[in-house]
RNA sequence: GUCCCCAUCGUCUAGCACGGCCUAGGACAUCGCCCUUUCAAGGCGGUAACACGGGUUCAAAUCCCGUUGGGGACGCCA
C-alpha cells in the first residue's frame, strides 16, 4: 500500500484505522501482546481496521525469526488482523524522500557529530546533572557559519529534526488526558543514520500518516516521545493522530516486566498449555475494566471494549491469577476443543506415539473426568497419560504407603471379582466396589486409594470408578496384577 | 540530574468525570467450614485497602494544593 501525499490530506475520520507495529529484536512479549490485543479490540469494536507493521529499521538485531515468532503468537492468539504485515525496511526509500523534503525545507539538518562524541558529551551532562539533551551545535553550521558539508561529508552525516524550543506542545491523550510539555526540553532528535537509514521516530510518523492510522495505541513509555513525534507531523504538514498511551505491565518487584521476571513470552505460555483465550482474557483485565466481570468471551470482549475504561496506572503481571483463569477456561471448553488443543501436547510428550490415533469420544470422556483438576494442557497431558499409555509408573510415596501388605489380599480379592463381571461400566465397577468393602466392614477409601495407586500410579485422581472404566478391563486387570506382583516381590 | 506519568485489600480492580447511596464492592491468592473414595471443582464464611499532610465543603476514596513513594523517558534502539 502506497497512497501518495495529496491523497494523504482526505482522510477520513469516520474509519478507526488502528496499527500494531512491533519490532523483531524479541520475542513478542507480554506486553506487546497487550497493545496488540488492545489495538485489535478498539478496531473490532469500531468496526475499523487492524494493521500490522513489522518496525524492523533496526537491521542489526532484527530477524526473521522474531518476525515469524510474532506473526505465529498473533495467529495462535486469534489477533488477525486486516492489513500487512508490512515491513519497514520494503519502505526504505519513502522515508528518505521524507527526510529530503525536510532537509530542503530546512526543517531538518545534517550532523557532523560522531557517535562517540555524542555519547562522551551525554555522559558528561549526565555527570554533571545536566539534561544530556543534544548541545545543538550543528543545528545552524550552515545558516549562521557558513560550513558547507561536501557531498561526501554530507553523505556520512546523519540527519536531525529541528525541534522547535518555544513554546509548549498539548497532547490530549485518550487514556492520559492533558499532558503539556516545554518544547525547549524537546531534542533534535536524528532522523536518518549515518549509513541512510531511518530511525524510529521518523518512520513511525511516516507511516502511520501513509497508512492513515487514526488512533496510535501504545504503551505509555512512549507518551515522552509523543510531543516530538507532533512536530514531525506538523513539519510534514499532516494531520495528527489521535493518542492513547496504555500504562505498563509490570514484574512483582514493580518495574518494568522482563525476562528476569520468568515467562514473558507468548511462545513460552504456549509450551506450557495456556489457552489463548485464557491469555487473552488475562491480559485484558490487566488496565481494563468492566465492573465487576472477569470472565469474558471474545464477543463480550469486542461489545464491551472502550478505551474510557482503561486505567491509568501500571498494573503488576500476576501469573496466579492467569492460572486460575486458564483453569475455568479448561472447565468450559468443548470436549471437541480441548482435544484439537491437547493433541499437539500429547505428541510432543510421548504420551501417543507417532502416528497413533484415539478415539474421540473415549478421549471425550477421558477428558472430562480431568478437565476440573487441570489447570494447564500440560497437565492435562500427564494426567492422560494414565488413561492411555501400555503402562504406568508408581510415585514413590504412593507406592510405598499403598501398595504393602495390607492391601495385598485386597486387591487379589478386588481383581477376582472385577475378573467375572461382563459390563465394565462405572456403575458397575462401584458395585464390586461397595459389596467387598461391605463384607470387610472397611471404609471405602481403604480399598480405592491402593486401587487408584495400581491403576494410576498417583494418590490422586478422578473418581475410581470412571477411571476404572475409561482404562477399560483389560488394563485395569493388567495394572492390578502387576501391583499385586510388586507387593509380593516387596 | 531534567521532564513526564501514576497512587483503593499482597495482586488485578469497582467506585472517582456528576462529592452524600461506601460500615469501600468483586476477583486471584490466603485461612476456616461444608461436600467427599483421593485430588480437584463447587458452596458458605473470614483476614485484608482509600499513601501522607493540608485545604474547599454541611459532607471527600471522590475536587484542589503540597509531600512522599513508585514507574517511565532522556540513543545514529523501538
Amino acid at each position: 500500500m502506497e497512497l501518495n501525499l495529496s491523497e494523504k490530506s482526505l482522510r477520513l475520520d469516520s474509519e478507526v484505522r488502528v496499527r500494531f507495529a512491533p519490532s523483531p529484536t524479541g520475542h513478542l512479549h507480554i506486553g506487546g501482546v497487550r497493545t496488540a490485543l488492545f489495538n485489535w479490540l478498539y478496531a473490532r469494536h469500531n468496526k475499523g481496521t487492524f494493521i500490522l507493521r513489522i518496525e524492523d529499521t533496526d537491521r542489526t538485531r532484527s530477524t526473521e525469526e522474531y518476525i515469524d515468532a510474532i506473526i505465529e503468537g498473533m495467529k495462535w492468539l486469534g489477533l488477525d488482523w486486516d492489513e500487512g504485515p508490512y515491513r519497514q525496511t520494503d519502505r526504505f526509500g519513502i522515508y528518505k524522500s521524507y527526510a529530503d523534503k525536510l532537509l530542503k525545507e530546512g526543517k531538518a539538518y545534517y550532523c557532523y557529530c560522531r557517535p562517540e562524541e555524542l555519547e562522551q558529551r551525554r555522559q558528561e551532562a549526565l555527570a554533571q546533572g545536566r539534561p544530556p539533551k543534544y548541545d545543538g551545535r550543528c543545528r545552524n553550521m550552515e545558516r549562521v557559519q557558513g560550513f558547507k558539508g561536501s557531498r561526501v561529508q554530507k553523505k556520512n552525516a546523519a540527519v536531525r529534526f529541528r525541534m522547535p524550543q518555544e513554546g509548549q506542545t498539548v497532547v490530549d491523550d485518550l487514556i492520559k488526558g492533558r499532558v503539556i510539555f516545554e518544547n525547549s526540553h524537546l531534542d533534535d532528535l536524528i532522523i536518518m543514520r549515518s549509513d541512510g537509514t531511518p530511525t524510529y521516530n521518523l518512520v513511525v510518523v511516516v507511516d502511520d500518516v501513509d497508512m492513515n492510522i487514526t488512533h496510535v495505541i501504545r504503551g505509555d513509555d512512549h507518551l515522552n516521545n509523543t510531543p516530538k513525534q507532533i512536530h514531525i507531523y506538523n513539519a510534514l504538514r499532516y494531520e495528527v493522530p489521535l493518542f492513547a498511551h496504555l500504562p505498563m505491565i509490570l514484574g512483582p518487584d514493580k518495574t518494568r516486566l522482563s525476562k528476569r521476571h520468568g515467562a514473558t513470552s507468548v511462545t513460552a505460555y504456549i509450551e506450557m498449555g495456556y489457552l489463548p483465550d485464557a491469555l487473552v482474557n488475562y491480559l485484558v483485565r490487566l488496565g481494563w475494566s468492566h465492573g465487576d466481570q472477569e470472565v469474558f468471551t471474545r464477543d463480550e470482549l469486542i461489545q464491551y471494549f472502550s478505551l474510557e475504561n482503561v486505567g491509568k496506572s501500571a498494573a503488576v503481571f500476576n501469573p496466579e491469577k492467569l492460572l486460575w483463569l486458564n483453569s475455568q477456561y479448561i472447565i468450559n471448553s468443548p470436549a471437541k476443543r480441548l482435544i484439537e488443543l491437547v493433541m499437539p501436547f500429547l505428541s510432543k510428550e510421548k504420551v501417543i506415539s507417532e502416528g497413533q490415533t484415539l478415539n474421540n469420544d473415549w478421549l471425550s470422556k477421558a477428558i472430562n473426568t480431568l478437565r476440573e483438576r487441570s489447570r494447564t494442557l500440560i497437565e492435562l497431558t500427564n494426567s492422560l497419560r494414565y488413561y492411555i499409555a501400555e503402562d504406568i509408573e508408581y510415585d514413590e510415596k504412593a507406592k510405598s504407603k499403598f501398595l504393602n501388605e495390607k492391601s495385598r489380599d485386597l486387591l487379589i480379592e478386588f481383581k477376582e471379582n472385577l475378573t467375572s463381571i461382563t459390563d465394565f461400566s462405572a456403575s458397575e465397577i462401584e458395585k464390586v466396589f461397595l459389596s467387598l468393602i461391605e463384607k470387610h466392614s472397611i471404609k471405602l477409601g481403604n480399598l480405592a486409594q491402593p486401587v487408584r495407586v495400581a491403576i494410576t500410579g498417583k494418590t490422586e485422581s478422578p473418581g475410581i470408578f470412571e477411571v476404572l472404566e475409561i482404562v477399560g478391563k483389560e488394563k485395569t486387570l493388567k495394572r492390578l496384577e502387576k501391583a499385586i506382583q510388586t507387593i509380593g516381590i516387596s
